[in-house]
DNA sequence: ATGAAAGCGCTAACAT
DNA sequence: ATGTTAGCGCTTTCAT
C-alpha cells in the first residue's frame, strides 16, 4: 500500500535522467544496456506510468466518454461492449454513463465528461438538444439520432418497419396496428413512418387509425394492445416499435385467450434476447446494436486520428427475424 | 473547437490571481465582489477545471473502476447501473471492463485501471488470484467473491440454492436434479453445496447422482437437460445454478414433450427479466443485482473516506420467486 | 483577503 | 545516446 514508484524513482535505482527513463517508454533511442537496467528498476519497483501526468502534458487522456440511457434496459449492454472493445482494442478506456432519457442528466454528465477531459464522446442519449452536442470541444459520434453536421450511426429504422410491416401484409394481416414509441424519440419517429409508409404503399392508410403511442416499456405494450382488443375491429396484426412492448403486447394477448399468430400476428422491434424465450417466439426487426457500438466509436477514433473528412451518416441494416408470432403460413 | 480556457486565462480575465480562482473554485475564503467578478470570467470563458491536474495534485482521480466478466451477461447491467449510481452521488466516475472470465484480460484491465490511478476498484472477476488484488495500492471490494482480508459483498448463494431446493421437495419432487454451474465459479460451488446439503437433510444425499456441470450458458442447460431426461429414471424437479441454463433446459424439456412444472418442476437462479417471459414462467432465486452494485461501491467509498474497520463481508439474501414453472399445488 | 511560487509526474524540445 | 529544463493546469503553503 506504498505510494507508487515515479519515473524519478526508477531513473534514480538505474542511473540514469527521467528523459532516457521516458524514452524507453514511449520507444526512443536507447542503447540496449541502458533500457535494460530502466526496465531492470521498472520491474523491481512495480511502476506503472501515470496517465493523469501523461495526458497533462500530451493534452489526451485516452478516456472516451458513452452516454446511454440505461444501461439495464436490454438493447444497450450490447451497445456498450461494442464501444468497450473497439477502445479496448487501441489501449482506451471507457467511462459509462447513465442519463435516464433526462435532459437535465445528459447535460449533466456531459460537464463531467468536459472536465474529465475526455479525449472524445460517443452519445446515444435521446434528449439533450445536438446544438450544445456540436459545440463541444472533443468530438462526438451520434447513436440513433443524426444531426446535420455530426457524425452518426445508426439502424435503419424506416426500413426495418417498412419490412415488418410488408411482413405482416405477406401473412395476410388485413388490419395492422402500430404501438409507437415516444414522438420524443427520433428512432420511434422513424419507425412510425416506415409503418405509415408500408401502408401507404399498398393503399391501406385507414390502418393508421391503429395507432397507439406507448413509452418503450413493456406496460405500455401491454396497455396499447389492452385498447386496441377494445376496438369494435380490433386489428389482426401488430407491430411494436420495441420487443419490450411486445412482450406487453403479448400478455395482453394471452391473457385475453387470443391465438397468437392465428388471431393476431405481432412483431418487434430491436432483437433482445427476450425475444427467443416467449412462446410462441416473438418476430422482431433485430438492430445490430454490438455494430452500431463499435462502429460509433471506430468512426470516433477516426476523428481522433485526425480524418478532418465531412460528418457521416452510417446506416446500418435491420434485419427481419421471423418466429412464431407472426408466422401464418 | 477552440481549446478549453485554463485558470490562468479566468485569473487574467477576472483581474485576479490563480490562487483567488482556484479559492472561489474550493470554497476559500474571498470577498463577494471578486468573488463575482470570478464567476462572471468563468462563465464567459466556459471555464472547467481540469480534473486531471486537479487530480495530479490532490492526488486523486474520483474514478472507480469496474471490472465484470461481460455487460452483455444479463446479470451484470443492474450491478454496473447499481455501481455507477453510487458513484455519480459523490461525482465519482466509472471506468467500465469486460473481462470475459479470462485471467489475462483481468490482469491486463487492472494494470490499465492502475496507470490511470483510479481511486479504488470494484471487482467481480472470478478468475484472478485475490493475493494480486489484496497487494493493490488502493481499496478493492469483491462482489460474488470472498477472500480472507478483503471486503466483499456477496449473495447467500448457499441458502438461496437450499431455499430452491427445499422449495421443490415441498412440491412433491422426489428425484431433484442439479445443473450446477463452472467449478471455477465461487458462487457456483457454493449453489453446489447447498442443493447438497439440501438434500443431505432429508436423506436423500442419493439424489446427488443427478448433478449435471454446465457453464451458465443456454445452451449448456439444454445439453444437461437432455442428459438427465434420457437417463432410466430422470428426474422429477431441476434445479439449475442460473436461469439461462434453466432458460435452456426448458427448451429441452419442451422439445420432449414433458409437462412443466407436471411432470418435472424447475427453478433457476439469479432473477433475470427472461424468467418473467418463458411460458411457463420460471421460478427463481432473486438475486439482489443491483444492490450488490450499489452495496459493493458503498464500501468502497467508506474505504476512500478513510475507514479503516477490519473488512467486512456482506452477505445480502436471496429470494425466492415461486412462478409457474415449479408449482405443483 | 489576496498573491507568489513550488510542485504533482510526466513529455518534449533543446543541449551536449 | 543521454541529460537539462520548461512547462501541462491545477492546489497549497507561505507571505503580505
Amino acid at each position: 500500500m506504498l505510494p507508487m514508484a515515479t519515473i524519478r524513482d526508477v531513473a534514480k535505482l538505474a542511473g540514469v535522467s527521467v528523459s532516457t527513463v521516458s524514452r524507453v517508454l514511449n520507444g526512443g533511442v536507447v542503447s540496449p544496456d541502458t533500457e535494460a537496467r530502466v526496465n531492470a528498476a521498472m520491474k523491481t519497483l512495480n511502476y506503472r506510468p501515470n496517465r493523469l501526468a501523461q495526458g497533462l502534458v500530451r493534452q489526451k487522456t485516452m478516456i472516451i466518454g458513452l452516454i446511454i440511457p440505461d444501461i439495464t434496459n436490454p438493447f444497450f449492454p450490447a451497445v456498450a461492449r461494442g464501444v468497450e472493445d473497439a477502445a479496448g482494442a487501441r489501449e482506451y478506456g471507457v467511462l459509462l454513463c447513465n442519463a435516464d432519457w433526462d435532459e437535465a442528466k445528459e447535460r449533466f454528465y456531459l460537464r463531467r465528461l468536459e472536465e474529465q477531459r475526455v479525449d472524445g464522446l460517443v452519445f446515444a442519449g435521446p434528449k439533450l438538444s445536438t446544438s450544445v452536442l456540436a459545440e463541444l470541444p472533443v468530438p462526438v459520434v451520434l447513436i440513433d439520432r443524426s444531426y446535420e453536421g455530426m457524425d452518426t450511426v445508426w439502424t435503419d429504422n424506416f426500413d426495418g418497419a417498412r419490412q415488418a410491416v410488408s411482413h405482416l401484409v405477406s401473412q395476410g394481416c388485413s388490419r395492422i396496428a402500430h404501438i409507437a414509441g415516444p414522438d420524443s424519440s427520433p428512432s420511434a419517429r422513424e419507425r412510425l413512418k416506415g409503418y405509415q409508409h408500408a401502408l401507404r404503399e399498398c393503399g391501406r392508410e385507414e390502418d393508421w387509425v391503429y395507432i397507439q403511442e406507448g413509452d418503450f416499456r413493456e406496460q405500455s405494450g401491454y396497455r396499447a394492445m389492452k385498447t386496441l382488443l377494445a376496438l369494435r375491429r380490433p386489428p389482426d396484426g401488430v407491430f411494436a416499435a420495441n420487443d419490450l412492448m411486445a412482450v406487453g403486447a403479448l400478455r395482453a394477448l394471452e391473457e385475453a385467450g387470443v391465438r397468437v399468430p392465428g388471431e393476431v400476428a405481432l412483431i418487434g422491434f430491436d432483437g433482445i434476447a427476450l425475444t427467443e424465450a416467449t412462446r410462441p417466439r416473438l418476430s422482431t426487426v433485430v438492430q445490430p446494436a454490438y455494430e452500431l457500438g463499435r462502429r460509433a466509436a471506430e468512426l470516433l477514433f477516426r476523428r481522433l486520428e485526425g480524418d478532418a473528412s465531412p460528418p457521416e451518416e452510417v446506416l446500418l441494416a435491420a434485419e427481419l427475424a421471423v418466429r412464431e408470432s407472426s408466422r401464418r403460413r
